[in-house]
DNA sequence: CTTGACCCTATAGTGACTTCAGGGTGCATG
DNA sequence: CATGCACCCTGAAGTCACTATAGGGTCAAG
């Protein structure tokens, strides 16, 4: 398999493979005559672990750690757990920080009448003369 | 003022402001006798605007839009609202992909159970053997 | 024999900072 | 008067997870 291939079977961008080599995240393949890289299986299921894993949000770190713990597979699954869930907690801080945010700006959007600047709720509420933020 | 004073009266690290001047968002100020920056209420002011949009999570280039739309009062209040709404829609967006995740990571994490990694349901559902995901 | 799709390496760019190296300034204390 | 410390300066490099660019090589089809 080449590294397009690759990249289609798994949904990865070519660039993004080499990189992954690059950081140690995808052993380097074979290289045919011609320099090109040839995938095995392994690597296709690597990097789909990979795949689903920053799909889901995991920084590359956690993907190495999980990586990991996942190679051996005698490790306790608590590794895993505390990983996963330190990711949820930090995705339930962004979504609060994130519904704040809309309120906010949903509630400038609505306020907004005026025709000019001089009226507009937004940029007197960035403002530091407004006092009501 | 100088520039550890107007890091503190803003919440912004004296790096910050260093590089909000490079990028041209906020004026280079003064200098003393010793080439220390001197800030005037002005600089504080449109400091606070720029943090008060960075907070409210507005890209570097929003702010650079908003700080010119607020300049001059004469204009059209459209342009904000504009920029508001593309924000709202960018974090609905983003709202809508983290709540996702989170219903698939604690899905994972309330069914798993076992005590080694063998038995783990977030390391299954990663690896791309199994085909629920 | 040329076109086009694919592959290679090495390097730089993205956003919004943060960190580091290597210095200068200003004030209080010993 | 020396020393320490907090603060200031510049310029460059590092962060994250890629993405893009430049400049080339390979291969099969028409």
């Amino acid at each position: 398999m080449k590294i397009g291939e690759l990249g289609r079977a798994t949904g990865t961008s070519v660039e993004t493979i080499r990189f992954y080599e690059a950081e140690g995240l995808l052993p380097a393949p074979a290289r045919n005559a011609a320099n090109y890289r040839v995938y095995e299986l392994a690597h296709l299921e690597r990097l789909s672990f990979i795949k689903r894993s920053r799909d889901l949000g995991f920084t590359l770190d956690q993907v190495r750690e999980l990586l990991r713990l996942a190679d051996d597979p005698g490790n306790s699954c608590a590794g895993v757990d505390v990983i996963t869930a330190r990711h949820v907690a930090e995705i339930d801080r962004k979504l609060a920080d994130l519904t704040a945010l809309r309120g906010e700006l949903v509630r400038r959007l609505d306020s907004c009448q005026g025709p000019i600047i001089a009226d507009c709720r937004i940029i007197e509420a960035l403002s530091p003369k407004s006092r009501d933020v």
